[in-house]
DNA sequence: TGAATTAATCGTACATTTACGATAAACAAA
DNA sequence: TTTGTTTATCGTAAATGTACGATTAATTCA
C-alpha cells in the first residue's frame, strides 16, 4: 500500500476510539460479548455450542476483543475463562458516552439551498 | 470464502451497533466526525486542507460515514456540505449507551485458580 | 503411559478495506 | 463556449479481515 509522506496524526482518543470501535465492528463480536456480559461466571467454550461457527473461527474473534482489551481470560486447563474486563468497558463506556455527547455537536442548520451563499459558513 | 451451512443470526441491535462500530473503526473517521462536530456549519472541503490525505481516500472515508448514516451531505454546487445526522447521532449515543450500561454486565469475580472448582460455574 | 478434552494456532482461500493517482461530472464564472 | 473549482468515481495495489479444516499444545483422567 503506498503512504502519504505526510503520516496523518491522530490523538490518543481518536486511537482509543477507533481500536474499541473496530473490534466491535462485527455482530458476532457484539453476540459474544453480550454472552459474556450476561454470564455470571465467566465463559469457556460454550461459545461454540451457541453459535454456529468453527470452533477456530470463534477463537480468532476471542482474540480480536482480547486484544481490543476488551475481554480477559484466565486459562483453567484444558478450558479458558473469558469475561468482560470491566475496566475496559468502563473505558469504552466514558469514551464513547463523551463522544457522543450531544452538546459536542454543533446544531447542523444547513438548509437545501439553491445556491451557495457566501456568508454562510463562518470559513 | 467458505460459509457455514447454518448462517448466524444476529438480532437488529447487534447489527445495528456493528454497522456503526465499523463506521467508528478508523482513527481518520474519527477525526472527521470530531471536526464536523465542532463546525457551526457544515463541511465541505477544507478537510482536504485538515488531514494530510489524498482527496480520493477522504471522500471514500466520507463515503463510509454516509453509508453508516452518521453524516449526511448536501450538494451545494460545486461544493458539498457535510454534517453530522444528528438523528443517527443520538441513535448511535443511546445504543452504545445501552450496551455499554454497567448494570449489564455481571461482576467477573473469576479468580486465577490452581485448579478448576466444578461449583463456580452455574452451567 | 495413553486416551480424551479443550482451545490456540497454522495454512489457506477469498472478500473487504485502505490508500493512491487519474479521470469524470457538475456547476459557476469569465 | 471555455475555463476553473470541487468532489465523486474508477482502476489498482497492498494490507487486513473472515471463514474454514487440520494440527498442535496443555492438561485431566483412566
Amino acid at each position: 500500500m503506498k503512504r502519504t509522506l505526510l503520516a496523518v496524526e491522530y490523538s490518543g482518543e481518536e486511537e482509543t476510539i477507533a481500536v474499541f470501535a473496530k473490534a466491535l465492528g462485527h455482530p458476532v463480536r457484539i453476540k459474544i460479548l453480550k454472552l459474556l456480559a450476561s454470564q455470571q461466571c465467566c465463559f469457556t467454550g460454550e461459545l461454540t455450542e451457541l453459535i454456529p461457527m468453527a470452533q477456530s473461527t470463534i477463537s480468532q474473534h476471542l482474540k480480536a476483543l482480547l486484544e481490543a482489551g476488551l475481554i480477559q481470560g484466565e486459562i483453567n486447563p484444558p478450558k479458558v475463562r473469558y469475561c468482560i474486563n470491566q475496566e475496559s468497558w468502563a473505558k469504552a463506556h466514558s469514551i464513547f458516552e463523551a463522544f457522543f455527547a450531544p452538546d459536542r455537536v454543533f446544531g447542523c442548520d444547513c438548509p437545501i439551498v439553491e445556491r451557495a451563499q457566501d456568508d454562510m459558513c463562518p470559513s
